[in-house]
DNA sequence: GGACCAAAGTGGTCTTGACCACTCGTTGAC
DNA sequence: GTCAACGAGTGGTCAAGACCACTTTGGTCC
């Protein structure tokens, strides 16, 4: 074995690969590329899957990036994202980046069993789906699934999503204003298709987000989906003991 | 190919063995062991590094656990966590958990300049570094390291940790009320040491909190991190536009 | 100088196989 | 009836190798 010390009384060996490329790490910057795969291997002295298993880790936990034909890299520190309810982009402003938005697909369905129960709407109720991607900078953020009771937005056409909130929507439609929300948030890790949207490899760590909003009157106006990267956000609270 | 369509059209073996698996835990309750990887493996017409590959993302998602050389097991749903500052054991009696608190560690260190530079004191002053298990109905949910300036604690007994607050102490010793602080959230994975100590696989999906704490008068009295396990907990938050 | 193509180098997926370490159940001895 | 030991079966770690798919680079031709 070469490059390594053996592994008596340290661990296994990719602990060991883990430490020394995290050594690596230190010296590196953003976007720098890392050697090869098969490189690394042989100098490290292990076989590329093990080696291959600890690269898979550091691009989970956001540190490396991979790009098929390219090469591995250092990847970007992670951003912060308060937890309120302002808007994504008045986040993004604040932070000197420029927001973007971008509608991919929306449609019309009934609602089912259980976005029914959310929404507290009859399950054969119609209901907008609305799929956008939040962009910083010209990079995809997020991905957000908005599902609103068709009957608080009538007909709706994509121009309409694009230059208007959905919240403006409803006060200039129904004259209805958003009061109270309750939001769960997890870790999880991007599927497939999550994947593709934002730029991440498969099963990558994300916050998910589900948030379901309830106007002054007490109505559930929607229900909202959101996968946001782990590798580019964290979350920031204020804490007020007393306020609760 | 025994077991699988083949992949024309349908991604890789890896994706196919999840749908498999997935379809699997439809029939299972929790605490129903799966069959031996070896058998999966072979029922599934693939190697068994490749089925190995899938547990481990299931595990990871909180999905699967597994014990070595006892078997793989359906997980146990996730709590959500209400993202306040009402204690550890609050939440837990709320939710008819029995709450129990262990210190495994506790000592007296010199701050050094990042600690002193979140703690606003100066980098030779002596902090309390202790950490504590956090547990409901006996088993780990998370780690906390409390890390507090000695000056505010003066000598401590770990008798008097197990049996008060920090923040009763502060009160009692000090009369100084906590007021505010800020949190960050990020979704982490663990480390071997904490994997150890939560009882979890290395490298699961966990939430790592860091809180620092200011008292009325707007002095630090606190800087905690704390790993939550990702496979047993979501953040739940009620939000309120117009108050922030 | 630009375009195109081929080759080399990159990451991605998968197999076969070996061996280690832990757990659980069975059997035999006391 | 209890306890210890052993074997079988489990998950865990690792290697060697093959092949696929993507990207980059260099050379050639126009």
């Amino acid at each position: 074995m070469t490059g390594l010390a053996n592994t008596n009384g340290r661990g296994s060996k990719q602990a060991l690969v883990r430490d020394e490329i995290l050594g690596m790490l230190d010296d590196l910057q953003v976007g720098d590329a890392l050697p090869s795969e098969r490189r690394l291997a042989t100098d490290l002295g292990v076989s590329r899957p093990t080696l291959r298993a600890v690269i898979d880790e550091l691009v989970r936990e956001g540190l490396l990036l991979r790009r098929h034909g390219s090469g591995t890299y250092v990847a970007e520190p992670k951003i912060a994202l308060p937890l309120t309810m302002t808007s994504f982009s008045e986040d993004m402003t604040r932070r000197g980046m420029r927001p973007g938005s971008r509608v991919v697909d929306f449609q019309c369905l009934a609602a089912g069993a259980k976005l029914g129960q959310r929404l507290q709407i009859s399950p054969v109720d119609e209901v907008w789906v609305i799929t956008r991607l939040r962009l910083a900078d010209d990079e995809t953020m997020a991905i957000e699934w908005l599902h609103a009771p068709r009957r608080l937005l009538g007909d709706l056409r994509r121009e309409e999503l694009s230059d208007h909130s959905y919240y403006e929507l409803l006060r200039e439609r129904q004259g209805i204003t958003i009061a109270s929300g309750v939001q769960t948030i997890e870790p999880t890790v991007t599927s497939p298709e999550e994947a593709e949207l934002l730029g991440v490899p498969v099963h990558s760590p994300a916050f998910l987000f589900e948030r379901t909003t309830t106007s002054e009157d007490g109505e559930v106006v929607e229900f909202v989906r959101s996968v946001y990267r782990g590798d580019r956000y964290r979350l920031v609270t204020e804490l007020r003991p007393a306020l609760r």
